[in-house]
DNA sequence: AATCCGTGGAG
DNA sequence: TCTCCAAGGAT
């Protein structure tokens, strides 16, 4: 048998770079004015909300708080508020504390080091790797969910990847990374963009793709996942579900609520109770008094 | 390692 | 309609 034998690194590179080049969207935290502030707040942003419904609230929050120390000098309630419908609030109050990290501990400015950025509030792996890449221009691996995804197709063969970001993943990118930081960062937020717009979850364009005759998984014959069953997260009747009616309450109303106002969005007591309870330890929602609440100050 | 954590749009 | 899933992080 004959084995196909990968493309050359360098004409990958150049094959995502030029098709980046011609096809990226003009997305306001890609210019050359956003700060790494700015890049920032569109990575916290970012985490599982699709692009369409953060570019509203992305220019609202900048707008607002164009420096971490403005928004540091606000309260965090005022984060969760301005998050609005975005999801995942905690990532709000996440934000809101590493901007105080920021101002109190790195002079007001985003750190430049990946060690220093990971070391935020609400700053992972893929983050890190995101701001000091997009933000700071150097070479770092990238994993999102759409690199994985590529990478996944291209290199492995498969049309999804593990659950799990594994050791040969990462191995893998590292490998294939530009030995230039500019050039890395550019292929890095390349191979994102390409999994956006061409090489996507379910309906892949792979007419269109710039690595169609590269691709492993096209070789391969397309042959459909095989990994365990990627269980669907229900969403109706779960404690988040409470979570959220009760937070949307909070943010639409200034100042505190009585519990009555927060009963009237579950008939369950019990778990209307647990889910106020973990949003209270979450720090998303202050007790002010027996059976009064509000958005954190 | 498996679960939890919101919301809304596309197919 | 209903399922999937979207630039993850924390525990």
């Amino acid at each position: 048998m004959v084995a196909t034998s990968p493309a050359p690194a360098a004409l990958l590179h150049s094959t995502v770079l030029d098709w980046y080049e011609a096809n990226a969207r003009d997305l306001p935290w890609r210019t050359a004015e956003a700060s790494p502030w700015a890049v920032m707040v569109s990575e916290f942003m970012l985490q599982q909300t699709p692009v369409k419904r953060v570019l509203p609230a992305y220019a609202a929050w900048l707008e607002r708080w164009p420096t971490p120390a403005a928004l540091a000098a606000d309260a965090a309630g005022e984060a969760v508020r301005m998050w609005g419908r975005l999801g995942y609030p905690r990532r709000a109050l996440r934000l809101h504390a590493a901007a105080v990290a920021i101002t109190e501990q790195h002079g007001g400015q985003v750190p430049e080091d990946h060690a220093a950025l990971l070391a935020l509030p609400g700053v992972g792996e893929y983050t890190a790797a995101a701001v000091a890449s997009f933000a700071y221009r150097q070479r770092h691996v990238v994993l999102d969910t759409n690199v994985r995804r590529v990478f996944a197709r291209a290199v492995t063969g498969v049309e999804f990847p593990a659950q799990a970001t594994t050791a040969a993943e990462r191995r893998a990118a590292t490998e294939l990374l530009p030995a230039t930081a500019e050039t890395a960062a550019t292929w890095a937020v390349g191979v994102m963009e390409l999994g956006a717009l061409v090489c996507t979850a379910r309906n892949p364009d792979c007419a269109e793709c710039p690595l169609l005759r590269h691709c492993a998984w096209q070789a391969a014959g397309k042959p459909p996942y095989q990994g365990p069953a990627r269980r669907g997260q229900t969403y109706e009747g779960t404690d988040r579900q409470v979570r959220g009616k009760l937070l949307a309450v909070l943010r639409e109303a200034h100042g505190a609520v009585p519990q009555a106002r927060l009963d009237a969005v579950w008939p369950e007591p019990v778990q209307r109770a647990r889910a106020l309870d973990g949003l209270v330890k979450d720090g998303l929602v202050d007790p002010v008094a027996p059976g009064v609440y509000r958005l954190p100050v």
